[in-house]
DNA sequence: TGAATTACATAGGACTCCTTTGTATCCTGT
DNA sequence: ACAGGATACAAAGGAGTCCTATGTAATTCA
């Protein structure tokens, strides 16, 4: 029954993170979508819609719709992709960029209520979601994210120092655990074949 | 940066639950805020719309908008509070009964995700969230959840069991971490000026 | 008992989210 | 080279969510 507890912690914080983005949504004039579109434009360039209707967990038209919005406020701009002339690249406005600094930051409840937690709790925490994460992935239930356990630049347990054992091979520098990324810019995912290698090389030795 | 992680994967965690109850929505005709609803009159007897409002963490008028669409559909009543006329006291049917069980289930692909953690992962991350929620509501984040941490019921570290040190004073019944709720039915709130002590007997000698 | 307060509904508006459908644009095989 | 199919997305239509502001009883309090 553990897991069913767990599972309705998540489901309570995932309400409460909800009515935070309708907080800070009030504030700055858009809505908790509309947020997760200025953020990870923000964090990773131009992107198209399919993409972001994949990452937010809804469908294509539900992205069309948010983006309408955010486009008559002129926060993104909508160019076609050269490249092939059916997509529209996403880009932020400098008002888009403004409000998505804003937007970047966790709601300060949490932090601090993460912060107050015990080291070894948080950094438990930590390990356990990104495990969870990368089992919902591995079920085929979400998309792979963009973390370092799924990334052709990471190195794990490629240094013997306990502090910073892992390397990134994209930025060539040694990081510790707690620096492991779950959304990061320069992310690329690695093969799919070296996935299961790549987790049972990070996690066995963790 | 720690926290910064954790509050990423939080949030990403709640984007997908909510993406599962959308798709669970659609099997049962209903949407994740009727859900919610339909969950918690399952558990916990007739309720107001006041109070569903703080717990889901939305404006009355919403949670009036939801209803609304209960009643319509025939899976809840509403009768007036014989103690204060003002009052409407929310029932499931019985149709909305056997709905409200079908959506307490957690998602299958989250069940079987925290089935595949680490044992002690998996109970560090039970600590870890009810600490986490535990704080929120210290910060006056979030209203008093019904967890065991929070009851008047509640006796940490009653047993010399490691396997089962708490004890419920409702049930009468010792148990351990794994079992520790997060939202239980009997929940009764123990006097505010004792909730700090309570916390400091669980957590100082977990 | 009249004035505040409280619980809730209603109204109005922007947005979310869905399904279905339309329209280019691209790819593929002959 | 071009028909047929796939893909990326917009548009349309509809139910529901979520908000603010306001109205209306019922309750409480001075």
């Amino acid at each position: 029954m553990e897991t069913h507890q767990i599972a309705a912690a998540l489901e309570r914080i995932g309400l409460v993170l909800r009515s935070f983005a309708w907080n800070q949504a009030e504030e700055s004039d858009h809505t908790p979508t509309q947020a997760q579109i200025l953020a990870r434009l923000a964090s990773r360039g131009p992107l198209r819609v399919g993409v972001l209707a994949e990452e937010l967990g809804v469908k294509q038209p539900t992205v069309s719709d948010s983006v309408a919005a955010l486009l008559r406020k002129g926060q993104v701009t909508r160019e076609p992709d050269p490249q092939d002339g059916r997509v529209g690249l996403l880009r932020l406005t400098e008002q888009g960029k403004r409000l998505a600094e804003l937007v970047r930051v966790p709601p300060p409840a949490l932090t601090s209520a993460l912060d107050a937690l015990a080291p070894q709790d948080r950094s438990a925490m930590q390990r356990g979601l990104v495990a969870l994460i990368r089992g919902l992935q591995e079920a085929r239930a979400i998309p792979v994210q963009r973390m370092c356990v799924t990334c052709a630049h990471f190195r794990p347990h490629a240094h013997e120092d306990a502090q910073a054992p892992h390397h990134c091979a994209f930025v060539d520098a040694a990081f510790g655990n707690s620096a492991l990324r779950i959304d990061c810019g320069d992310h690329e995912k690695a093969p799919e074949e070296d996935l299961a290698q790549l987790w049972a090389r990070f996690s066995n030795a963790a």
